[in-house]
RNA sequence: GCCGGCGUAGCUCAGUGGUAGAGCAACUGAUUCGUAAUCAGUAGGUCCCCAGUUCAAAUCUGGGCGCCGGCACCA
């Protein structure tokens, strides 16, 4: 006899050799109808295993939050038996369980169409049906890579023989096709269901490299029922009608054409709306004792080779050649920059913390794939600033920093901010002393500014740790906006020194640091977060005064005229055209406030006040509505 | 950059070798209307670009550019 505990701490006695399918049947029948898998002493394992004497158990059914990820694996090994069996000679590689569905990675000299697609999904369906069990089987590490290469399966085999000795190497069968895979499945294939679709093909690189082969990805997407799959393909078109591509058209924000591939043309709505947000920032900035600057555009090859870029990512800098030949680069970048400013005159230890800011204009040469609407651009403007500092203000910079850069994306509309550490990376510069001198400051800081955080090891830049502040939207997903980056490598390099107390010279420590990141890319997110519905301080166009008929026509133009006064971002809607018909546009424009004027508005001095989304008006003096606009519409900076 | 798809009116798209189309938007006229589409009419195209095949190319072939979905990259 066995014993296991089960997650309610009873314990259940079982002839040894049992299965999670025998505890199943053994708690209730209707329990075994419905599971799929065991959770032993916290790992999934199968319902055929054996349980072990003294486990903690627990039950998986498919209603369980960890089926998900069982049910995605299995349709990916459901869509590589249909795959196979359609086109022989295509080898599989990988197929995991990603958010939302799975993807399996074919190797195949012929591109998988649309239409192939509509095929495989036929016999993936028929396969659940067969409703085939899933085995496991314990193979021989040698005679697997045998079998495998045998089958001229290249992929697979080298997948075994890169797997640590100590695995074990299992294979899972379900009917005549078999695939190398850890593990674990549910019973078998009818429990993946109906409620699955294949997405798209891409091409990806094997084993993520871009040295390797490239194989053809297919991706699809499953739930538990047709219900959830109607559910997450309703969400995708939701997803669609945000996009800030259709929405800065929509909305005449900015648009893009082919000879200027990678940069914004700014529309007049669209650049009110990035001069709206430059000024919050300017004004944020200020009161964080930062001061501005502004620097060139185009510099010397010379700077760009002291600092190191030249050698990273000169294939990825735009340059111009003057008549006496020299090589200008377009700056990627404001560091560089900033230094120089830096080290014009001598420099006390009294001035620092030195915060020295710049809405930098930057150019890089982004791979023609990489490109995305106005979020990955070739010519940006980044928020970026860089603290010049002494080693021991680091922990007080930083805290004032994330202090800062929360209130800012609460401002915005984001409250749901992560934070990542990412320590050294093992291609680095600088002493182990000063890495853990700088990593303990930055630990200690982002302690004190009570954020939690994940660690990201080895992610740090190659002069120091860094900090990478995500933020979540309305639908869930997740933006790497802020950066806080402790940088001991390039004052030194470009020689940047202070005077310090003792009146000799040391080099400063650079922070640098981004809230936005770029404002391009942060206008593209708060387009998709508001689905173009701005708060109101954002929203190019404010308030549309609208009429209803021409005889309101003088007494709108005198609302409109007070609401310039009072410094309103106002339109006037004065067409032949009915009052349904404006609502209807406006609305569709996401203008914030209308306020609407008929004959009774304009002999009474009133307005209409109509909400964007919100049916219900209501009338107010017009004294009173501008009043209360002028607050409503004010930029949160505190005045 | 790599794999695949796509490129026709401002937008969404139809058109597969023989006279370039629809809906919406735009413009003009009429309509003066109370909170998400008034009616009628008009105009609008280098069918992405460059070569080639053909009596004839939006359509077929080759090259280029751009966009989209991924991968890779992201100081």
């Amino acid at each position: 006899m066995i014993e296991v505990i089960l997650p309610d701490g009873a314990k259940r006695q079982l002839v040894s050799g049992s299965t999670g399918t025998a505890l199943a049947t053994n708690i209730s029948k209707s329990l075994a109808k419905k599971a799929i898998a065991i959770k032993q002493n916290g790992k999934l394992v199968d319902l055929a295993l054996e349980l072990t004497d003294g486990a903690a158990v627990e039950i998986i059914t498919i209603d369980s939050p960890e089926a998900l990820e069982l049910l995605r694996h299995d349709c990916a090994h459901v869509l590589a038996e249909a795959v196979q069996e359609l086109f022989p000679g295509t080898q599989v590689t990988i197929g995991p369980a990603i958010e939302n569905g799975f993807y399996y990675d074919f190797a195949r000299e012929q591109p998988f169409t649309p239409y192939d697609l509509e095929i495989i999904q036929k016999r993936m369906k028929e396969i659940i049906d067969r409703n085939e069990a899933f085995i496991r089987e314990e193979w021989d590490r040698q005679e697997a890579i045998k079998f495998f290469e045998s089958k001229g399966e290249v992929y697979k085999a080298e997948l075994i023989q890169d797997l640590p000795e100590s695995e074990t190497i299992s294979i899972y069968r379900q009917g005549e096709w078999l695939d190398l895979c850890r593990g674990p499945h549910m019973p078998s294939t009818g429990w993946v269901g109906a409620a699955f679709k294949l997405m798209s093909v891409a091409g990806a690189y094997w084993r993520g490299d871009h040295r390797n082969a490239m194989l053809q990805r297919i991706y699809g997407t499953v739930w538990r029922s047709e219900k959830e799959l109607a559910a997450h393909l309703t969400m995708l078109e939701e997803a669609e009608k945000r996009d800030h591509r259709r929405l800065g058209r929509e909305m005449d924000l900015f648009h893009l054409q082919e000879e200027a591939a990678g940069s914004i043309f700014w529309h007049a709505k669209g650049w009110t709306l990035y001069r709206q947000i430059e000024a919050y920032m300017r004004h944020r900035l200020e009161g964080a004792g930062y001061f501005e600057v502004k620097t060139p555009q185009l510099v010397d090859r010379a700077l760009w080779e002291a600092s190191g870029h030249w050698d990273k990512f000169r294939e990825n800098m735009f340059t111009a050649e003057t008549e006496d030949e020299r090589i200008l680069a377009l700056k990627p970048m404001n560091c560089p920059c900033h230094v120089q400013i830096f080290r014009q005159g001598l420099k006390s230890y009294r001035e620092l913390p030195m915060r020295m800011a710049e809405f930098g204009s930057c150019h890089r040469n982004e791979p023609s794939g990489s490109l995305h609407g106005i979020m990955r651009v070739r010519a940006f403007t980044q928020d970026d600033a860089h603290i010049f500092a002494t080693e021991n203000q680091i922990t007080s910079e930083c805290k004032e920093f994330c202090d800062l850069l929360l209130s800012i994306y609460e401002d915005f509309g984001f409250t749901e901010v992560r934070v990542k550490f990412s320590d050294r990376p093992d291609v680095r510069a600088g002493e182990d002393s000063v890495w853990d001198k700088a990593e303990t400051a930055l630990m200690d800081a982002v302690n004190a500014s009570g954020l939690e955080f994940e660690l990201n090891p080895g992610e740090g830049a190659f002069y120091g740790p860094k900090l990478e502040f995500v933020l979540r939207d309305a639908i869930g997903r997740d933006w790497q906006c802020g950066t806080f980056q402790v940088d001991f490598v390039l004052p030194e390099r470009l020689g940047a020194t202070y005077v310090g107390e003792d009146s000799q010279r040391h080099t400063p420590v650079m922070l640098h640091r981004a809230i936005l990141g770029s404002f391009e890319r942060f206008i593209g997110i708060l387009i998709e977060n508001y689905a173009g519905r701005l708060p109101i301080w954002l929203a190019p166009v404010q308030v549309t005064v609208a009429t209803i008929v021409s005889d309101a026509d003088q007494y709108a133009r005198e609302v409109f005229n007070q609401l310039k006064a009072a410094g309103i971002r106002a339109e006037i809607d004065l067409r032949n055209e009915k009052i349904n018909y404006k609502v209807r546009e406006h609305s569709l424009a996401k203008t914030p406030i209308m306020l609407v004027v008929g004959r009774r508005e304009a002999i009474e001095g009133t307005v209409a006040v109509r909400k964007l989304g919100v049916k219900e008006q209501e009338t107010l003096a017009l004294s009173e509505a501008i009043s209360r606009l002028q607050i409503e519409a004010k930029m949160p900076i505190g005045l």
